[in-house]
DNA sequence: TCGATCATGTAATTGGTTACATGATTGC
DNA sequence: GCAATCATGTAACCAATTACATGATCGA
């Protein structure tokens, strides 16, 4: 998903500033993707001009002035027609299979020690996901509760995985 | 992994053209990652600049000339080094969960004809990979076995989620 | 004769990231 | 006084894709 939908998806809810979209971002969205200001503020402009969204200057006085966008009614129509296209599920770009594909050309010790620090950092992604869950639930729809769970089996079952791997790899000798 | 790892990798086993690590790649890696030609042309001459590889001008009678690009003694380092590195879990960028993570916005219907033509999709390839398994498995080594393998647990399990979270929607009004 | 295979390459575009630049306010 | 938060933006860079350009040979 490109960031012109998920300005759009966020913007659906609420208006508000490219500043305040990045945070909103932050807390539910972190984990299945992650935006930078970089592109969020040339893509905020860019969809202004294509009358996806209208600007409203907000002048503050005790922070800077802030531009807070809301959706116009084609911004609304274009969200639609790109949340109705087919999924085509991507390939899966994974760094830990590219990197077990070449593991005859390192060491044994060193492929178990990869191997083994990969698995404790998923781990504690899965805590981290654990422990974020009632306070994503708070704030989460039905359908992203169902997304917050579906991240939650996804990752027990890679955990799952990655041990499996790693026990077949300590037996691999040579 | 970025393609000058991946390209030192397959030119470890063998001195191959850009073409022929191309066709390589399309068999054995297709599943986890997918490069073009608009990518490996460029990488290679950046790479013999570099000192990673050296090229031999292949004159055939029958075909057009060919660059033959074979590992250096520095690429062997530089690929050794790049293995080595820790791996990050990367963010799990997935079409599905920021498509679900906006279903509140499209109708009941429609959610459950989009995750049902998802499920066929990612169904078939699940079976594209069974059935390329045989193949696979002749030319692999141990670890790329073990690949394969891993593959093939996270299709069947992302099968099984994605299920799941059919049923659930399904159960969700409005 | 038409499509597939062999073979290399460039240009334009996509879709971002990171670093840089600015500057006020608030809390410790 | 220093770090964090609020707030916007540009420039340089990265890593790739797609489309375009060329052209010979071989088999059905």
């Amino acid at each position: 998903m490109n960031i012109k939908t998920i300005l759009l998806g966020l913007l659906t809810q609420k208006s508000m500033s490219g500043y305040e979209l990045k945070k909103l971002f932050s807390i539910s969205f972190s984990y299945f993707s992650g935006l930078s200001f970089g592109s969020i503020y040339p893509a905020l402009k860019k969809m202004e001009q294509q009358g996806l969204i209208n600007m409203r200057l907000e002048i503050q006085e005790n922070a800077p002035n802030k531009k807070v966008y809301s959706i116009t009614e084609q911004g609304k129509d274009e969200f639609q027609d790109l949340l109705k296209q087919p999924m085509q599920s991507e390939r899966y770009r994974s760094e830990f299979l590219s990197r077990l594909f070449f593991f005859s050309h390192i060491e044994k010790e060193e492929r178990v020690w990869l191997v083994d620090a990969y698995l404790k950092s998923i781990k504690d992604e899965k805590h981290q996901l654990d422990d974020a869950r009632p306070q994503i639930n708070k704030i989460a729809d039905p359908f992203q509760r169902e997304c917050l769970l579906f991240g939650l089996r996804m990752k027990a079952d890679m955990v799952k995985n990655v041990e499996k791997t790693l026990k077949a790899i300590r037996k691999i000798k040579k």
